[in-house]
DNA sequence: ACCATAATCCCCTATTTTGGGTGAATGAAA
DNA sequence: TTTCATTCACCCAAAATAGGGGATTATGGT
């Protein structure tokens, strides 16, 4: 049985481009190509893809909401996004999605091939800035203004403890934690936890 | 210039066949390889490696320690783990540590000498299986028993934020959000807010 | 038509938490 | 020596929280 394929992507060169070169791919078959994403989601259902090959600017609903409904539609859907945005915010929300590749458009067409293969045989094929993008998201900053009881105090403010269960887990007292989120607001010019979180949060001190 | 190449692996037959096969390989060049950190630490400042593959299951300190201080003692210090261990929670401790790749030992030789060229070229290396834990770890459970508003709600709570925030968030009365809390509550079986967040987060239904 | 669920809102109570201010002792590092 | 990190203390008032009770509306499915 051939892997079935779909493409949404609005640009019709690239899109013939893409099916000339996978349906002379061994095992694989492109079953339905669309140019946004309104049509590919009334015909997912009959079209019955394994993996679907998403581009993420698109007329309209863009991509990043066409793989979440992909995922609630038909969850065993797998989606590899093919797209030259390679911007932080867009790349997390399409893996948040629910994108299970990353492609960016500057690849050789036989990465295309391989990370289908890939993505089928239980990887995340990703071009190497994506990867690196998503590795170093688990990364903290080595340049924080905070010492390191303070940031251990601010991820347990992140885990939504109290002051006092802080204190009780680092075997101080409540004064020392106050005093602590007196300093961390302080650096981080914040008056909340919500605000000192958020900003730990972008900031990757946490 | 070479690059230069430390290893740490605690395995004396692995270790000189990595060393042999690296030496062997056009523009690498192994600086030295340790059956410890301790004795890895001790060096890096003359070392000066590039690159250092780093096993995790280590005598004495583990190699998540060993990553830890290697970013603290030289920060463009890239690390790449090599190990055995494809358990979720070592994955990404090793991630979070510092490490920019991540292979399991099931690969072929040349895998190792790929890896390297694509850490130094910016990428991530990482075996199939890890590449798709990683991508995992950005997407939801599609079996929650929360509500999308629940859900909502619980996300903006781990953001710290007060049911009235909430609330004026979500253009509804704060009496409105402690009902949801309530209910998550419930359906977590869970009596406060860090609970909640903890579970929730395990169980990634935020 | 009926029932379950989701989402909305209201009231009451008691305790805890939070943010801000001010001050201070200790010890280690620069 | 002087800064910095860490620790603790006491004051205050406002806000937030958890738990209990109950209610209405709308929607989807059987």
């Amino acid at each position: 049985m051939p892997i079935r394929l779909s493409l949404v992507e609005d640009d019709h060169l690239i899109r013939e481009a893409f099916t000339d070169l996978l349906n002379n791919t061994e095992d694989f078959l492109v079953v339905s190509s669309y140019s946004n994403c309104e049509d590919y989601l009334r015909n997912l259902a009959t079209d019955r893809p394994d993996v679907v090959l998403m581009d993420l600017e698109l007329p309209r609903m863009g991509g990043v909401e066409g793989i979440e409904r992909t995922k609630k539609l038909r969850p065993q859907t797998q989606l590899i996004v093919v797209t030259v945005y390679e911007n932080d915010e867009l790349v997390f929300k399409a893996l948040c999605a629910g994108a299970g590749g990353y492609l960016t458009k500057n690849m050789p067409p036989s990465r295309l091939i391989e990370a289908i293969r890939e993505i089928r045989q239980g990887g995340a094929p990703m071009s190497t800035n994506i990867a690196r993008m998503v590795v170093a998201s688990f990364q903290k900053n080595h340049h924080s203004p905070l010492t390191a009881r303070e940031t251990e105090v601010l991820e347990r403010i992140a885990q939504g403890k109290s002051y006092t269960t802080i204190a009780d887990e680092l075997f101080v007292d409540k004064e020392t934690i106050r005093t602590h989120i007196k300093n961390i607001y302080w650096k981080l010019e914040v008056h909340s936890k919500a605000e000192a979180i958020e900003k730990a949060r972008k900031e990757r001190l946490i």
